[in-house]
DNA sequence: GTCTATAAGTCGATAGAC
DNA sequence: GTCTATCGACTTATAGAC
């Protein structure tokens, strides 16, 4: 019974500096920073961040699994699965640390020892399944062509997600959002 | 004059040493090996390795380069730019080290002081002049749609061509060569 | 020019006091 | 639950033999 307060403390407290360690990624950017850069700015002693986080590794992947969770608040679907990716790709401008973690990580995570390994494969395979029924949505509503394979496109479509912010990265002109809508025109049509 | 022999000789060492990293990271991979591992595998002592590569970060990225150099010759263009990035990339599957280094490598080359940095920059220029000139002569020859915009679908290419290598680290049932063919298939009819 | 030997400084991670 | 103190391993650097 008493357990129960002490727990949800403990939750809430790791959602605190999850919540901080966000937004240091998101302003100053990510550049291999330290565990003790990282508690420092956000405010506990570095035993008192792996309190909470097994390892480095783990406190990443979970920045990124927050971050996802944000940006799924931040940007509702106003329009369809593809238009909330797209606002996400325009917030992407704002938070250069966060696209150079993810794209880190995502290296990274190919080992399957690491922690985001499966945060990755069940990222991909989600956005996957959402992409293609957009397109399935869009070719039946008329505004697709009905050729195009919802599987492929769904595919491609996150490839070109993903590399675009690496060239983004080293060239900020590179306008993420707006290549990825050109390339929907040109093989919807 | 005599220099000349002794200098030539620094060359070849260097190069005999990047010849042997080339070959370990694109047999056994690359999963934060440190450089005293580099340095066992390719025979010689850690400081014998730092002779001739000022910091870890420079060997890896003289082994990006040494890699296109490498993969340019063994893949001379048949066809036309877009053929020969097509084989590279099946050539691909049979060296996961090196894609993994790529990436995050192109993901740490964010930093304009990361030696990596004007490499990638000129790489992706490169790359891009290169396929945009293929979407050009393709249209010239009929077998593209007039209406593409040859820098935007170089950009895209490139993207795609960097992202789904994150996806096939991931799944290796991935068809990294075939899903890009698809694409060019769908815009260029 | 090339190597062996060695050390400085920092990292992620842990042990144990309170 | 949070701290001080500390560990082994890493990158990087230097001194000096051949």
């Amino acid at each position: 019974m008493a357990d129960r307060g002490s727990y949800a403390k403990g939750v809430v407290r790791r959602e605190e500096i999850l919540t901080a360690a966000l937004d240091v990624f998101s302003r100053e950017g990510y550049r291999g920073t330290s565990l003790r850069d990282i508690a420092k700015q956000v405010g506990v002693s570095l035993p008192g961040l792996m309190h909470y986080f097994d390892s480095k590794e783990h406190l990443l992947t979970a920045i990124l699994q927050k971050r996802d969770q944000v940006d799924g608040d931040a940007h509702p679907a106003d329009g369809d699965f593809l238009d909330g990716l797209l606002a996400i790709m325009r917030h992407n401008r704002d938070v250069p640390g966060l696209v150079q973690l993810y794209i880190t990580l995502a290296a990274a995570a190919e080992d399957p020892s690491h922690p985001a390994h499966s945060f990755f494969i069940e990222r991909f395979a989600f956005v996957r399944l959402a992409l293609a029924a957009v397109v399935r949505d869009r070719q039946a509503a008329g505004t697709a062509r009905a050729d195009l394979d919802p599987e492929h496109v769904a595919r491609v479509l996150i490839a070109v997600a993903d590399g675009i912010q690496i060239q983004w990265a080293l060239d900020r002109t590179v306008d993420m959002a707006g290549d990825i809508e050109r390339l929907w025109d040109a093989i919807s049509r």
